[in-house]
This record gives C-alpha cells, structure tokens and sequence, in this order.
DNA sequence: ATCATAGTCGTCTTCCTGACGATAAACAGG
DNA sequence: CCTGTTTATCGTCAGGAAGACGACTATGAT
C-alpha cells in the first residue's frame, strides 16, 4: 500500500492507569471520580493523554507522580523511596470505548507499596484506594446521592480486570511481590501480599522455606523488626534476581 | 484535567505485526522489503495503518490475512484449516520512531505453521520468511545490490525481539506451542517446534512423557504417519488444554 | 540381513513441594 | 513471675515431577 500522508485518520492516545497496592490486607486498586460527562460521578482509572512529543512510558509515569507522587523505578538507577514499578499492560482500541471520539488507551501497570495517605493528586477531584472486588463487582452499586458509581466508566473494568489478572501471574514467576512491600521488610510481610494478591492463606512455615531458599530473592539488612506483633523477624530487602525459577506456586481448587 | 476536545495531539495508530513460523528446523519471521522512504530498501515488519472504524484486533487480523492468507483464530469458532494464533504483543509510540510524524504502533503476535509457500501479498512488494537470527543480528547486512537490508526498519528489531521472547517464553505455560504445528502433528514434530524456538536440544523420552502426561493437552486422532522416517509415530490434535501445569521447562545453561 | 532413524516404555536418582511437628522470642494480662 | 497468644523459624517426612539414560519397537535404506 502507498504511503499517503493525508490518509490515515486521526486518533487520541491517552494512558490509563491500573495502580495496585496491598492494604489492610487487601489488593486495591486507585480510582478516580470523574467530574464530567460521559459517566460522571462514576469511577474511573487514572489517565490522560499522551503529549505532541512524549513516549508513551513517560506519560504514564507523568500522570503516575501527578496522582500519587511516586515515582516510577527505573531499574537502572538508584532504589529511589517512592518507587513504583511501572510496566505497559495493554492497549485498547475499540471504536466505541469512547463515545466523544476515537481514543486508543495504552494501559500501564503500576505496583507501588502501601502509601501513607492516598492524597489527592493537582487535581481537586476525589482518589480513593478501592478494594479491586469492589471495584469489580458485577452489579451495579450507588453512592450516598443515588449516583451510579459502578461499574468503572469507559472499558475500565475490563482494563482494571487485565491488570488484577497480570500481577496475579507475575508474582508467580518473579519477584515483583516485593514492588508492593516498603524497601525493608519481613518475610511474613511479604507472604502477606501474596496471600492479599492471591487471596488464598498460604503455610508460612513453607513460603519462608521458598523465598529464603531462593538465591538472590532476598538480601537480609541485618536489622529485625517487631511491627507485627509476636517474634522479632528479619528484615530484607529485594534481592537483585528478577525471575523465580522454579517459580511460586500459586494454591488452586 | 478538565476535558478540552481540541486539546489532544493528534496520532496515526498502526498494526504491526510479529509473524513466526517454524520452517526447517528454525524460527522465522515475515518481513517485507518496504519500496519507499523511509527505510527503502530495508526490511520491515508488516503492518499498516488501523482504519476509522476498525478495532485493533481487527486491523491485526486484516493485515495478517492480507501478507500471509492466513485467518486469526478465535478460541470460539470452529477449527479453521488456514487458522493462525494471533494476540496483541505491546505498543511502541516513541515520538521519534517514525521520521514523518507521531505514529503509535500496537504490535501483535501472529504464530502459523509452516506455510506451503510464502505467497507475497495483495501488494506487489517482496515477501519472506527468513530466520530471526538474522533479522536480529546486529551488524548491518548489505544485498547484491548493496543496499543496506539489515537491521530492520523503524524499531521493528525491536518490536521482533519482544515478540520472539514472548512466544518462547508462553510455550513455557501454554499449548501455543501446537500453533506452529499442522492441525494433525506427531510428538516428535512438536519437540521439533521447542527446540527450534528454544534454540535447545530436548531429550525425546522426557519430552514424550511430559506431553502425552498431561491431561488436555494432546488428544490422540488414532491414524500415525511415517513423514519424519523411522517408526511411525501416532498423530494428534491439540487439546483443549491451554494452559500447562507444571510448565514446560525451559533447559538453561 | 544389517543399519540408521525415530518413536515409545521403563527405571533410577534428585529436587521440590505440601503437610505439619517443634522450638524461639516477643507481648499482654493476671 | 507465669501463662497464653502471636509471629517467626527450623526440621522431618512422603509424594510428585524432572533429568539422565537403558531398552525395545517399527519403519525405510543399503
């Protein structure tokens, strides 16, 4: 086919945003309310578009630091504090995804530890963590106003479910569980994410047996905590190994 | 961020597309030598711009059946004799990668069996299946003509280095394996398809054992065929299985 | 007939996992 | 102080899966 430069049509390209952490023992997911039609007052990921001169993973970590103030890891430089790490997940393109125009969404992955106060981001509009089952409940639930605020707005469920799904694999084959814990933490702390990721209990006498056992996985700091309660536990931090082979097993049936 | 509808910079969207097969004992790739500028002379992924009201995955599948003749598989149909497995890869949107202007490519993944003839395409340009070894070597390849022939176009060593190790990585867990096998397959023929893509030796027995253990993956057609030489080997269908557990493993080392 | 080739079935050892007993080190409350 | 509770950590044992590899089978080629 000839290259015509007038004869391809025009599209938006927007990032959106699955951002996951683990609190109170539960996999949540950042939601925004949108504040304007289509869907307003419905939850929504977070996104925006794309700029004239920007890549793609940049405008994701941009709108990641504009709605929580982290900062996507850069695995070749330092461990910074607020690190996230951030991976595209997939894009979305169906014609009617967006009823104003014709929108493409490159979604991100983003996995970031329990933040101390999920602050609102520049915008004066309302974020909240949400549990993902909330956020993915079939029905439809509404707000103190009788507004519908679910299902997500757009494909966002769809998008959201993706990347629940994708983290939920990850961890499996790699060490990507500790993205969610603070840069020193216990072995039980981390066992405690997978089985909030997973949602299944698992034995914790094995899982340490697993994790210490895998070389590179963990790197003991020395220090010991007591922030859980009962026998101090040793504190890690991530080793440099990225992959788990073999990898862990997640509990079925 | 209030919602401007002018405010959105303006991009083409394209497919692209990462076609492997399995072709005398090696893994090959389509690539199409592109007759203009930019790149001329080069070689390049297939692909080409999604029309207005088109989904990604459509473009995909249209493109696919455009250079190869081969239809994408949907899980839900029937079996097609001319079915290929084909799934979205990742999108590549650096704002320099295409010298004309802002295009966001959304590379799929297309895996065929051995096709009986690399027909070209609509298009009268040229067509082939050639090892991704090569396309992927680094240093630059220069034809008869002395045009410069490799590395390939735009960033598409790229987009065919992320493809290629996602299939090698997803024979790992899944049957997707058997798409790079005719509908009727021996065992042997499917060790054949790992260790082309693996760039591995397996050991037949082990390999055998493995496959024909687990349950849904390979279903016994009854009829046997002697076209490797040597003692005839029972034919199979894929089974309904598509994921492996426990996974294949893939030799290191 | 003999050989080469490919397929198929077994055996043995090693490693990993799941189940689970036992001990250790903190804290809370009587 | 002693006891119960909580969490961490070490150890043991049985079962399953995989790597290494021997043995046998059924074709075609020489």
């Amino acid at each position: 086919m000839p290259y015509d430069p007038s004869a391809f049509p025009p599209f938006a390209v927007t990032v959106d945003l699955v951002v996951l952490t683990v609190r109170r023992h539960a996999l949540c997911a950042l939601a925004v309310r949108r504040g304007e039609a289509p869907y307003q007052g419905r939850w929504a990921l977070p996104g925006g578009f794309v700029r004239g001169d920007e890549d793609l993973t940049t405008a994701a970590a941009r709108e990641l630091a504009e709605e929580t103030g982290l900062n996507a890891h850069d695995p070749a430089g330092p461990v910074l504090p607020n690190a996230a790490h951030l991976e595209q997940l997939a894009t979305y393109g169906d014609p009617k995804r967006d009823p104003r125009m014709r929108v493409v969404s490159v979604a991100h992955l983003a996995l970031a530890p329990d933040l101390p106060a999920p602050r609102p981001g520049g915008d004066a509009h309302s974020v909240r963590w949400a549990p993902v089952e909330e956020l993915l409940d079939q029905e439809a639930g509404y707000g103190r106003d009788g507004e519908q605020v679910t299902p997500l707005a757009f494909d966002h469920a769809q998008i959201l479910a993706d990347g629940v799904e994708r983290a939920r694999s990850k961890i499996e084959y790699s060490s990507l569980a500790t993205a969610f814990c603070p840069q020193e933490f216990t072995v039980g702390e981390l066992r405690r994410v997978y089985e909030a990721v997973w949602g299944v209990a698992l034995d914790p006498r094995n899982f340490h047996r697993k994790v210490t056992g895998t070389p590179g996985f963990l790197v003991p700091t020395g220090g010991t905590t007591t922030r859980q309660g009962g026998r101090p536990a040793q504190l890690f931090r991530a080793g440099g190994a990225t992959l788990l082979n073999p990898p862990m097993l997640r509990p079925e049936a």
